[in-house]
DNA sequence: TATCAACTGATACATTATAACAAAAAGGCT
DNA sequence: AGCCTTTTTGTTATAATGTATCAGTTGATA
């Protein structure tokens, strides 16, 4: 699978068969990709960088969309529950699911210096970290696999 | 590397040896392991859960070790920055190190029922990740790995 | 013991996130 | 269409997590 975010790609496709992905998802299984709902993944699609929820609602307050925190809570935690986005934990912040409709189990690449990230996959890795799970007799549901640094760019600029 | 949380062991040793390699860390180092700080690592050794900032500072509040939000972060800055605890993003919580003094990557089982946290190591699962990370040009200087789930406990009662 | 750096105490504030409830909209049914 | 139920939205208030700042104290070192 593909590492999305740093390379130069057609990002008008992307943001595009993105949304396109998403509406097929939600017509297949009968979610409800509402105005607010639709928008906050637009937003969230325009660059491969993470957004906090109080910057997501800053942009949707603007165009009229909702105004208190709850508004942005509630988009984000569809978006994350749907697949259409992940949280990013070490940020609190959130990002646009770059593989959206492949079954996968992200794993990113933060830049510190200018928060774009990256999403690769790390099925393989997790071998190993399956293999300790077992090993202590622990049940993962979710893993969360963040690696923080320095993107090709900010490498150049601050080095 | 041992996965340390979920089984039997000698607990009390094993705060009493984290405690020396501590203190052993700083005399080697110069780092001060004040009065607030050794505190502090002791709370979070007393069980292998996370505890955040804030029940940390109840403690220490209790015990007259201070009683605003900086005295609890401050601890666990100085803790985190010396390798004597982690920080859990994933709960936006802290653990004590359950490998100190080892020269060790962590990655972390966490159980979503009662907190608990045993930590493994994944150097060799980062192969995977540094590849990928490799190929996109990203220069890794931290990585968060974080696996949720169920312990072998909470499994029995709540499967 | 004078000096400097590190640590502590304390106030105030910033950021991130949720509870709760009423109103509106959407969808299913007859 | 009219009625009912579920989901979504609007809004207020508040909780939980994390920092900036500055004054005072302590501790190492010269
Ligand atoms: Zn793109
Ligand atoms: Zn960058
Ligand atoms: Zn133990
Ligand atoms: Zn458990």
């Amino acid at each position: 699978m593909q590492t999305i975010g740093f390379e130069k790609h057609d990002h008008g496709a992307c943001i595009h068969d993105t949304l396109a992905k998403a509406e097929a998802s939600c017509a297949d299984t009968g979610l409800r990709l509402t105005a607010v709902r639709r928008r906050a993944l637009e937003i969230l699609l325009a660059e491969h960088r993470a957004l906090g929820a109080y910057d997501l609602l800053a942009v949707l307050a603007e165009e009229g969309l909702g105004s208190q925190p709850p508004v942005a809570y509630r988009a984000l935690d569809f978006l994350v529950k749907a697949g259409f986005a992940h949280k990013i934990e070490a940020l609190n912040a959130y990002i646009a699911c770059a593989h959206l409709g492949a079954d996968h189990t992200p794993a990113f690449l933060i830049c510190r210096s200018c928060r774009s990230v990256a999403e690769a996959d790390t099925a393989p890795a997790q071998g190993r970290l399956g293999d300790a799970a077992r090993d202590a007799g622990f049940k993962i549901e979710h893993t969360v696999v963040e690696a923080q640094g320095l993107c090709p760019a900010c490498q150049e600029i601050a080095p």
